[in-house]
DNA sequence: GTTTGCATGTAAACGGTTACATGATTGG
DNA sequence: CCAATCATGTAACCGTTTACATGCAAAC
């Protein structure tokens, strides 16, 4: 999903800033699945703007930045909507703690159990940051994505905690020979 | 993780083929967590020989293609280990499909349905494929990956089939309208 | 007084994918 | 006969990240 279509899809909930769509994703838990720096953004709307499927307004404000607030234009709602209907890309994970650990045997002990310990950290603040949001307000669509989140979090940590010890103990028997 | 750094990985299993890397990567079932094409894996090694991280010989079979050998060198071996050292970069999961389950509302049902069938169907196949392979003959990070697999999978097919019909359900109320 | 938040943008660099080129063999 | 497997490689293209530039205000 490329970051003019992710712009396009939050604009259809209202309109925001390039600046307000990043916090948007991030404060709703969707940079889980989604990403985009502005570095992409300015330029996708810039470009979506020419195209016509969005529209900008500046607002001029006191003692803050201007701001260029974007609508999402009937075009572009069509073709947000086409996009969702074309047959949508693969997921892609990519996971270099993942990696990391297929070749745990080569490492130290002290180093497993250290990344260990801080993906289950990251584990748990992603997750907590999930239970954090009122499932109040959303579209069900939204819900639905949260609970998805949780679930896979849960999953993710539930593993690591009983299984961790496998990995671990190799390295003590390694150091040990 | 980058494509170099895959290559050095796989190659600290075994001698390999840069066509080998790739396949290897397949079967194990790595291609759910790290991700490489033969366009950058190529260009990758010939890189890692110039920095003699790999050494290469060439072997000319009769009937196939000739094929280059690649093996790690202490240096790359070396190199491998200190780049698992270091602070690991973050998770990054793209997936589009849940994006677009975001905006579900905005959809007709039986896209939806479409969508969500799709989804399912193909993480039904990634844990057949998992769970296809003996766990024999594997070190234990490579039982611990797959075993992560396995669960994240496994998670995923439980919330998607307890939760679709709340998508779906408000679909039905939308066409109702 | 430094960091954080608000706010937009550009340019270079990067890493990677896609498509293409080549070509023989085996299996369906 | 066609598709797939084996096998390597290049080049164009793509989207994105990173770093930089700017600047004020509020919070700590």
């Amino acid at each position: 999903m490329d970051v003019r279509t992710i712009c396009l899809g939050i604009l259809t909930r209202g309109d925001a800033t390039g600046y307000e769509i990043k916090k948007l994703f991030e404060d709703d838990g969707y940079e889980h699945f989604v990403e985009a720096s502005f570095g992409s953004i300015y330029p996708a709307l810039n470009r979506l703007t020419e195209e016509g499927y969005v529209s900008v307004r500046e607002e001029s404000q006191e003692k803050r930045p201007d701001r260029k607030v974007y609508s999402i234009t009937p075009a572009g709602r069509t073709a947000f909507i086409a996009s969702l209907l074309k047959p949508l890309p693969e997921d892609r994970h990519r996971s270099p703690f993942v990696f990391a650990m297929l070749f745990a045997d080569l490492l130290p002990a002290s180093r497993v159990s250290a990344m260990l310990d801080a993906y289950i950290q990251q584990a748990e603040e992603k997750l907590a940051h999930l239970n954090a949001h009122d499932s109040a307000s959303k579209s069900s669509g939204e819900r639905f994505v949260t609970g998805f989140g949780r679930t896979i979090y849960a999953a993710t940590l539930e593993f690591l905690r009983t299984h961790r010890a496998e990995i671990e103990q190799e390295q003590a028997a390694q150091a040990a020979e």
